[in-house]
DNA sequence: TTTAATCGTCAATTATATTAAACATAAACC
DNA sequence: GGTTTATGTTTAATATAATTGACGATTAAA
């Protein structure tokens, strides 16, 4: 039986279902062995051996090396319902981010919704980031530089955004772009 | 049970415990599990619950990762008694190569022994390796590129081995110099 | 050749991990 | 309220890992 304290492999394994929101017997269902176990091992009660261990590492699809090695820290969730998404607003413009409680992001993803006529401030970022994005809805007029295009339903785009650049919905009614960022100004 | 087969853990312990020449008895004593338990593990009769492996990889001085990782192929020995050691022999001076056996060297290692008033030829290394030593006993001239000085008991040098350089005993007797060079030369 | 020591293995016992089934709690639904 | 469903936990039974003690084989010393 394990020292409850230091108990190194329950701690992953929690952290790791949790992070996939899964229950006990989910985790147990996929990797063979039983809640039970699941139960105990979390809780640090008992040292699992080496063919427990790969079968739930398994069901990961981890190694047992990687799910020993991974980073497990709380990362944000996973799924996000529409509702969820932490919301902006700013000049007519509607930017929902996804992954909001996510920490040291690498990326930043963004739903943009423009109310009729409005546009996003003059972007102008410092840092070499790159963004692309598609038109979900609408009519988007991008203006990159000099360079202008108004693109529609479909349509998308790729920049980089040390070149200052804005959006301005030209079009009838709101207009719903897509876009992500990496890395990210915000 | 383990299956038989594809017994990673057990191949990995007897790999490391025979690289230390060491028995089943006396790894058991070092990590706190018994002979058998050592056995029946190797011979993968059983998977070991997480407490044995931990124990048995700490009295490698190793963490249950390094463990599962480390490079285990057979590598040459370990020790090596004095006479062991694989000699070259060239005007006067007598080299003795540490680990001779083992293959992907990161070192070199010697055992320089030179001859009262012997030198090593002129050494132009084309590669640029490190080469650190100390003398042992005696007075050793060493002349790197222009500079030159004569090193006694105690003394060291570390040099990059892209500038020529030659050793010489100027002293009465022998001389010896322990040196160690990475990335080896030969 | 003995004797002793050391090696890896194995059988029987003990300790522990795993299971199966119940338990307690909370949320959703009628 | 009652019922259902899903959650994590616990308990008793079972399966398995670990220990104890012994065995034959090997080696070295006497």
């Amino acid at each position: 039986m394990n020292n409850v304290l230091d108990n190194e492999i329950g701690t992953r394994l929690k952290a790791l279902r949790t992070m996939y929101k899964l229950s006990q017997r989910e985790v147990a269902k996929r990797s063979g062995v039983t809640n039970s176990t699941i139960s105990l091992i979390e809780q640090g009660r008992v040292s699992p051996s080496v063919d427990s261990i790969k079968k739930i590492s398994n069901s990961f699809s981890l190694s047992l090396v990687e799910f020993l090695t991974m980073n497990v820290e709380e990362d944000g969730d996973i799924f996000f319902a529409k509702e969820d998404l932490l919301s902006f607003f700013e000049k007519g413009a509607h930017l929902k981010l996804v992954g909001a409680n996510r920490k040291d992001r690498k990326l930043r993803f963004l739903h943009e919704r423009y109310e009729q006529g409005a546009s996003s401030g003059e972007h102008m970022l410092s840092c070499d980031s790159e963004e692309a994005g598609i038109i979900i809805k609408g009519q988007i007029e991008l203006t990159v530089g000099q360079a202008s295009r108004v693109l529609g339903e479909g349509d998308s785009y790729y920049i980089n955004n040390n070149i200052p650049h804005r959006f301005k919905n030209v079009g009838k009614g709101d207009a719903i772009i897509i876009s992500a960022e990496t890395p990210p100004s915000f």
